[in-house]
DNA sequence: ATGAAAGCGCTAACAA
DNA sequence: TTGTTAGCGCTTTCAT
């Protein structure tokens, strides 16, 4: 019988082997493959050439062991959450550019955060990203007494936290503003529950009609952060009367429940009605989806996070605990102004709440 | 001025302060720490209070590395990816049950599976399971020669590497003949193109319209994994002519863009067509969408796939090396019989293709 | 430029 | 039941 490729072969090469195999000492090995200076290019080569002969990969538990430091940040994220995926891809990008190594950690069904944040104590991170925690705060505080914690996507407020979010007020503002401008006066928004931002989203909303002094024909729907609730919304949103000409909604993927119903129920996006999403996720880009959002800038909260992981780590002196990074509209093609068909002679201050509810 | 909460605190305990602080030997910690019997209850409840009280956690790195075996299983994944994303979440079950432990890597723009798989045999991680890799045949099988590989949802025939995966063409055969049972004659199917399981979905659609006689009203059309695609490929079936009764597609995602562009033609699923997706994904379940499609049996994969790695790492003798899973139907709310309507009197023989792109 | 030796925090013999 | 000792694979003084 031909022996097949063996799958569990001999012992790994440690710096010890390809030390033997050419000769010198386990010093040298290590200077060499660390690529610091102190070996001629003899045996910089030669021991080069054995480590690769050899399949010799550094052990980065030992490594990390002897080292006083780790240089390792942890990263708790929700498997499921396409925002956290996009948040992650970016934390590799700034980890790398702070010469950090990521720790992964994922909150999943049957795995919560206690779970995934002590796997990662174990691990000896140095800092730890929380990605859109849901850890009461005084967990993550007590955390915080351990070593530096950065809450991303949520907003906490305790002395000892670091947090990076979105200035999500601002970014209804500009969803608002976007509609007002385009003539829209009749708005909805459709809300995020208690899932993280929703509360500030909707604050926003509230101080934007009132700016435009709409607040009398502005309503808040119950809503909720996934594609099921926005299709429930949108329900809710079609049996009311007159019926609005925009909506906000929570984020994009709520959004996209929102649109599908609409499009069920004959109503044109934007003919009839214009939608602004929230979070300018892959869902949102999509060609066929193509919605008017409000785009988190996931670039530079990632980067602000490791940044900020990095200057408690140094012990810098920062200022504010808390960065809120401005988002921005991008607008496609799920807004439009307004048609001018009026379902009633226009009323010049709306009708009492109530009414609505009736008939 | 007073002293905020100290985020960077003193060095981390270590087994022997707790041992100091106790007044026993490390040994006595670590059996105590391990819940390894053989010490007395006195000392066990003096020590477990000792570490809480020092806020010890065990170094992971040390115990590691001074065990022989890591008991680490790394594993690949595209954090942007959902059906990753559910893969994960079962193997973390799946990795409990074996006692070991699972070290994320993640595939994400800017970071390659060379880089993930890299900084996974950095950690020492035992096996590896990768999900859906896209790596060359021969880049997986050089990995092979170094531990075990396990390789998920992607179909790779080489003597040293375990593959678990669906039995794609057998999840087309189901959707055909329950398409068929329903009384459909004409169907499309909808491509993934040069996606992993894309051929084989497509040979299984092949097959199944084969057998049931009806291989001259049936037709491919070019698609891909993702929503766009979908919406692409729906506005060629649009043209199609006489038009199909019935739709399989290559995944959920791309069915979603086919179901929002037939929603917003006007073509009522499954009224004027019935759509099969395949996946059972979350988008496939949420309540507006309510997609009939194939379940892959994520469960049973994931289970397959750990056991499968330490079945090699305990030199355990295996069959096969493709772990083939069966996949099943849900059937849900866009399917149904086709309405007898047809646009002009039933032809016997399909007109030539090419007079679909006439007139 | 190179090597010897100590030790990171822990577990696994072995002894007591 | 408890303690002593050696050493996992590496980096880091300190010599040479």
């Amino acid at each position: 019988m031909a022996e097949p490729t063996r799958s569990t072969p001999r012992r790994r090469p440690t710096l010890a082997d390809v030390a033997a195999h050419v000769g010198v000492s386990t010093t040298l090995v290590s200077l060499v493959m660390r690529d610091v200076p102190g070996a001629s290019p003899v045996n910089r080569e030669r021991i080069r050439r054995a480590a690769e002969e050899l399949g010799y990969h550094p052990d980065s538990r030992a490594q990390l062991l002897r080292r006083s430091r780790s240089r390792l940040i942890g990263v708790v994220f929700r498997v499921q959450d396409p925002f956290d995926g996009d948040l992650v891809g970016g934390l590799y990008g700034a980890a790398g550019d702070a010469d950090y190594e990521l720790a992964l950690s994922a909150v999943a069904p049957g795995r919560d955060e206690r779970r995934a944040v002590a796997s990662l104590l174990q691990d000896r991170c140095e800092a730890l990203i929380l990605l859109a925690p849901h850890s009461p705060t005084s967990f993550l505080a007590e955390l915080a007494g351990r070593m530096p914690i950065v809450v991303v996507a949520r907003s906490v407020r305790h002395r000892a936290l670091d947090v990076v979010r979105t200035d999500n007020a601002a970014g209804l503002h500009l969803a608002v503003d976007h509609l007002v401008a385009l003539g829209h006066s009749r708005t909805v928004h459709i809300d995020g529950g208690r899932a993280p931002g929703a509360a500030e989203r909707r604050r926003g909303y509230h101080e934007a009609v009132r700016r435009h002094g709409l607040t009398d024909s502005s309503h808040v729907l119950p809503g909720g952060p996934t594609e099921d609730d926005g299709a429930a919304a949108a329900r809710a949103f079609l049996d009311l009367h007159p019926r609005p000409t925009a909506v906000t909604v929570f984020n994009d993927r709520c959004a996209t429940g929102v649109l599908d119903v609409l499009s069920k129920a004959g109503v044109s996006v934007p003919g009839q009605v214009s939608v602004v999403g929230f979070d300018d996720s892959r869902l949102a880009r999509l060609s066929h989806v193509d919605l008017t959002t409000v785009a988190q800038n996931i670039g530079q909260m990632s980067h602000l996070a490791v940044t900020r992981a990095k200057d408690r780590l140094d012990g810098t002196d920062v200022g504010e605990r808390e960065l809120v990074v401005s988002p921005h509209l991008v607008v496609r093609s799920t807004t439009a102004p307004p048609t001018t068909t009026p379902s009633r002679p226009t009323a010049t201050t709306a009708s009492s709440p109530e009414a609505a509810s009736l008939g």
